[in-house]
DNA sequence: CCGAATCCTCTTGGATACTG
DNA sequence: CAGTATCCAAGAGGATTCGG
């Protein structure tokens, strides 16, 4: 998988292109922390909104949908009265936390590097 | 607004919210492509801008600036007429291509598997 | 309790033109 | 060659309201 140099825009730059619909997918504002909230079992609908601090009732259905979509969360309702929602990751999803904890090891390695950096280039 | 009053954040929230910069850091439209591309070494502004297909100038500029600031890419100037400017990898950059290979990985092996839940969630 | 619908704001990013 | 500056369109996402 080694990138061409000179050639002809070809269609096989497809190498790049998955990996953004990857990060497309988990890249965007809300998506990774749905993951994370689900890692350890089924979660229902408004305890995702109270453990995602921040997030609106539209956004987190939006999310969700997203990610069933891609069959990464499945979707399980009870019709009791009220309604319950349980979420849950699907086995591609549960997959998907190794390489998530793969980035999270590096910004904690690196993290306060990061930091130096910024205050270094916007200072001087 | 709430109805109850919550507390202290909890400090797992904290895990996210590290992961989140980071993937604010990779996660935009372009920094991948260009962390890609220099991985086998410098490559000048307008040879990135061959490569990788689709981004304006523009954008190859901000993108880069957002990578030198945070550490993870170098800008080289030769003052010759004209003017040819190097960008590489630094060794913090360069660390960061493990964890990227991961996400490829998996995006390699779940790419179908995504389609598919795609098109039968289109579908019905 | 779960979520759809509407409105509105802010950011992202493309196109274009200009500089050293 | 390597940018900078400006304008503008599209979409993400927050706030709010309504429905089953």
């Amino acid at each position: 998988m080694s990138l061409r140099n000179t050639d002809v825009p070809s269609p096989r730059d497809g190498d790049c292109r998955m990996v953004r619909e990857i990060l497309d997918r988990i890249g965007d504002k809300w998506s990774l922390y749905v993951i994370v909230t689900l890692k350890n079992g089924p979660v229902r609908f408004n305890e995702l909104r109270r453990q995602i601090d921040g997030i609106s009732q539209r956004m987190l259905t939006l999310t969700l949908r997203g990610l069933e979509r891609d069959g990464l969360v499945t979707r399980t309702m009870f019709p009791s009265v009220p309604v319950r929602v349980d979420y849950d990751l699907t086995e591609v999803g549960r997959t998907l936390l190794a390489p998530v904890m793969a980035l999270v090891a590096w910004a904690d390695d690196n993290r306060d590097a990061i930091q130096e950096a910024r205050l270094r280039y916007d200072g001087g």
